[in-house]
DNA sequence: CGGGACATTGACGTTACTCAAGAGAGGTGG
DNA sequence: CCACCTCTCTTGAGTAACGTCAATGTCCCG
């Protein structure tokens, strides 16, 4: 009976299958038994507040975590106390990749909005995938998409200017809020100025130029936290050549 | 009779537990008994001549590769042939990783010497990390540990000036060869200034002013491709925290 | 020994950073 | 509900850092 008062509101809905971004997520490619399988390791849900940390670089690995609702940003900080950020994350996708090297969170992951994870309990996702071959080549997948994702990073610190990379985070943006099922054009960055800055590599008074560029040239209108994408195709060519199709 | 033909020299010698980088590579943490099973999937070593390629962006990923004995370049390719180079790669390293993800090499591998390398056959290494928990474990590891790296290029090319950077290049360079039982302080760039530069996202007249700077406070001693490091501490503290004097 | 690739250095230009001032938005308490 | 405070955003002016262009030097490799 006691066992019943925390999770019961929970326990009902805490399905993979129940979920809006299944598809998108760790249960990608597999069968119905065998996400039932996977719904198993996620005992409880977890809200996070806008602005409070999921966990903090130098934690132990307990889980990973997959993003349901919200956004997150992750970010490392040096010694002096800049900080680095090195990906906002919507839902579906995973945060805690980097600590599997050393079972030691390498970076710390904020919630940007009121936020939901599912907590994945990692000795017990290996175990599973062990048995569970199409999980392991899931994890297998999601982890080498994250190195993709990092060396387009690379290449965009590496070899474009301000308005470049602003154009490819808007369009980096647009796409992935258009495969969850929002507007590709329309929509509310989740984060400051200055977290773009750190994520581009860029002062938050180049992102506030940038965007002052972009507009100039009829492109996007922005407004505060609400963007609107006027010409979609301008933004493209403007990154045209320095990467291949959008982001990612 | 005739199937020796080919790979009588290799197969003699094709044994992980030879290998001089077995601890650095993906035997880490294998029993005996797994390091002779993991040997069946490596058919034939390959040699790649210096400045060959060892796989294109977009090639189908049939097999992950080792290195064994040389060094490589990996990088990507932007549409008017602007080059952001992904990674330096010496023994023990794993190439190919970001190929997971879509079944396509994302960036091309060029071997920097001379060099040799081990395929593992990605579709059987799944099939034997299967088998092998260790293997696996070893292999999500390898993944995350390079997500781990690419986080810290990431605060490289975000919030390290060109000196900054260039300190940093080199000491990485130099931990790695220490790890490979190589003096840590005095060794030879396999790669162009060029090539530095694509790496640090710095141009190649910057890598020769950084060379320079470092030269004259007496950190370091560089004559075309030998390196001496002087003052490793010194070059530390160039680094140390990403503080700096008048940054950015 | 000659030629081409690579490296170095200088002069100058451009981009993004720093510093600063002010406007706007959002949350809180009176 | 408004006034206030703080955080965030915007824009300008001046500057530092890195890039570009160019000339020259050096090292291999054939």
């Amino acid at each position: 009976m006691s066992e019943i008062k925390l999770s019961a509101v929970h326990s009902l809905k805490t399905a993979c299958s129940n979920c809006s971004v299944m598809e998108l997520c760790l249960p990608l490619g597999l069968t119905g038994q065998e996400v039932a399988r996977l719904d198993t390791l996620i005992v409880q849900r977890v809200k996070v507040k806008k602005g409070a940390t999921l966990y903090r670089a130098g934690d132990p690995l307990r889980s990973l975590f997959a993003v349901r609702i919200g956004s997150f940003k992750t970010s490392v900080l040096s010694i002096d106390g800049r900080e680095q950020t090195t990906g906002f994350h919507m839902p579906g996708e995973m945060l805690g990749l980097d600590a599997i090297s050393n079972e030691l969170h390498a970076c710390s992951a904020f919630a940007l909005e009121d936020s939901e994870v599912c907590p994945v309990h990692f000795s017990q996702l290996e175990k599973l995938a062990q048995e569970l071959p199409s999980l392991q080549h899931s994890l297998n997948k999601i982890l080498s998409r994250e190195i993709v994702r990092d060396h387009d990073m690379l290449m965009m610190l590496g070899n474009m200017n301000s308005d470049e990379r602003l154009a490819a985070f808007l369009l980096n943006l647009s796409q992935r809020l258009s495969l969850r099922g929002y507007s590709s054009s329309n929509f509310v960055l989740k984060m400051r100025r200055e977290e773009i800055g750190s994520y581009l590599g860029l002062r938050l008074e180049t992102i506030c130029r940038g965007i002052a560029h972009l507009r100039d040239q009829g492109l996007v209108e922005v407004s505060g936290r609400d963007v609107r994408i006027h010409d979609m195709e301008g933004l493209k060519q403007l990154i045209a050549g320095c990467n291949r199709p959008p982001l990612r």
